[in-house]
DNA sequence: AAGGGATTCAACCGCCTTTAT
DNA sequence: TATAAAGGCGGTTGAATCCCT
């Protein structure tokens, strides 16, 4: 059999996708308290639950465990994150070891939506220095303008001091200043969740 | 207040690796 | 050693939400 049919379970239509619900939450939490993780695929079919094997861990791992944190990347996380994937690039698992709490999924979306944009903007602006400083040196041919317009290779961590939140004084202007605000990410602390306290308090008056 | 573009992030997909038989 | 099953990982998608006009 194709391997990619074995892993492609959308096929079935007993099994669910897309958001998991509070139910199934219940359920998946409740079922790893009494028996533990592993062996997913028949973890999911033990537990009663219609999803993938996958899917439970997905779900386990980036967002059920008492242990994960979410939302409100600190400073020195961020600092962190830039300095791994300076050095390691996007091997998010790696990168996450190193930060407890956070999972790959999470430092994953985070450089994505935050830091990368930054490094596009910089690198935009890097290039307008550059346009610029190749008329200059046109018009006048001496080549003190020239620090600023290496091209950028690779990232290296000096670059990524200024763009650190909440030091939203960024070192190097914004091509659009108005994005520069991007990052006050305080309102993700209203965000509509359930918590996880209210998942395993629910859990515990369940008796279990 | 409404509409629409931008942003965020949970979840899925597909590939590769590891483990079990 | 070969094969199948499960796990792990990075890339991508799309719904929900935010924000600006």
């Amino acid at each position: 059999m194709d391997k990619k049919q074995l892993c492609n379970t959308s096929q079935d239509p007993e099994v669910r996708k897309g958001p998991w619900t509070m139910e199934e939450d219940l359920i998946l939490i409740n079922y790893i308290a009494n028996h533990g993780e592993g062996v997913w695929n028949s973890l999911a079919k033990a537990a009663g639950l219609k999803r993938t094997g996958k899917s439970c861990r997905l779900r386990w791992l980036n967002y059920l465990r008492p242990d994960v944190r979410r939302g409100n990347i600190t400073p020195e996380e961020q600092l962190l994150i830039m300095e791994l994937h300076a050095k390691w690039g996007n091997r998010w698992s790696k990168i996450a070891k190193h930060l407890p709490g956070r999972t790959d999924n999470e430092i994953k979306n985070y450089w994505r939506t935050r830091i990368q944009k930054h490094i596009k903007q910089a690198e935009n602006f890097q290039q307008q220095i550059s346009n610029n400083s190749e008329i200059n040196d046109h018009q006048a041919s001496t080549s003190h303008v020239s620090t600023m317009a290496e091209p950028m290779e690779t990232y290296s961590p000096p670059f990524y001091q200024g763009m650190l939140e909440p030091f939203s004084s960024i070192q190097f202007p914004t091509i659009n200043p108005d994005q520069s605000s991007c990052c006050t990410n305080d309102n993700n602390n209203s965000i509509n969740y359930w918590s996880m306290e209210d998942i395993w308090s629910m859990q515990l008056l369940n008796g279990d």
